[in-house]
DNA sequence: CTACATCCTCTAGCGACTAGAGGAGCAAGC
DNA sequence: GCTTGCTCCTCTAGTCGCTAGAGGATGTAG
């Protein structure tokens, strides 16, 4: 069966080598069997995993989450319905991190354009970040 | 003149009192001077000044770059195209940010509305994040 | 005079890594 | 066999922006 080092199993999955031994060390990931020369050994399905968590962590789901998750995938005769709930709560967190985002772009925005470039004393991107009731919004 | 132990401070701007403490350490804040049992005394200027950064934080702006935009507003003679440069870096990041967590969102809308709430074997969700070619977005 | 709130300093913890020191293992060329 | 240079090992400490808690001092109201 073929295995890789760390730095193949880094570069095939796109975890960088400290990152899978972080993962190792919170037990996120099973400790792999060494070499004589006590060096890492991963096989397929240790990488399919450190896949499976990258693929997790770009869609920003927190360590936590998916220590449940690769649970879950380990008992694939379990019900889906904790996944499918994990997977959802991530996606109001999404909606609403945009909803703000979207609120503060706008507000940059207007500070950006009222920008007349000229002293600080007249600028507007200081007056407003000085005086909150010149914001627009004024929810935040 | 009115001053005001970090309490009211607190309550007045919104910045919690570890917080306060929190930014004299790291220096944003200069210290104020103190009563006879060695409790902190903050004057309208203070109150300004940790207001100010507040605002900046709920803009997401980072704490070097705050500290950046108070020494400009401490000098209003000064021309105000640094201030311009941060507000629209910081611009420029939140409309990063803001893309790629809509493509983000279409991905876990995909996930979720494609579970069928079976057996995790059959989970949309889980067989996502195992095989990345199952995203419709590719890119990341 | 006693509660009780507020304040003080100091240290440690959060999440998810990242950087660096100091050393050992290993493969290829000479 | 020997050196070069890459990869790997462990360990500690740092990042950011706070937050929590210990253990004690001060201030105020009844």
């Amino acid at each position: 069966m073929t295995s890789y080092p760390i730095g193949a199993a880094a570069r095939r999955t796109g975890v960088k080598v400290p990152t899978i031994r972080y993962y190792e060390q919170i037990g996120l990931v099973p400790m792999p069997c060494r070499t004589d020369g006590n060096r890492r050994l991963y096989t397929e399905r240790d990488l399919r995993r450190l896949a499976f968590i990258r693929h997790a962590r770009e869609l920003g789901f927190a360590i936590e989450a998916i220590r449940a998750l690769l649970s879950l995938q380990d008992d694939p005769s379990r019900p889906c319905g904790t996944a499918d709930a994990i997977a959802k709560a991530r996606l109001a967190e999404v909606k609403q991190r945009i909803r703000s985002l979207t609120a503060l772009k706008a507000e940059l925005e207007l500070m950006v354009e009222g920008c007349r470039h000229g002293e600080v004393a007249k600028c507007r991107v200081i007056e407003v970040l000085a005086d909150h009731c010149k914001c627009a919004n004024l929810r935040h």
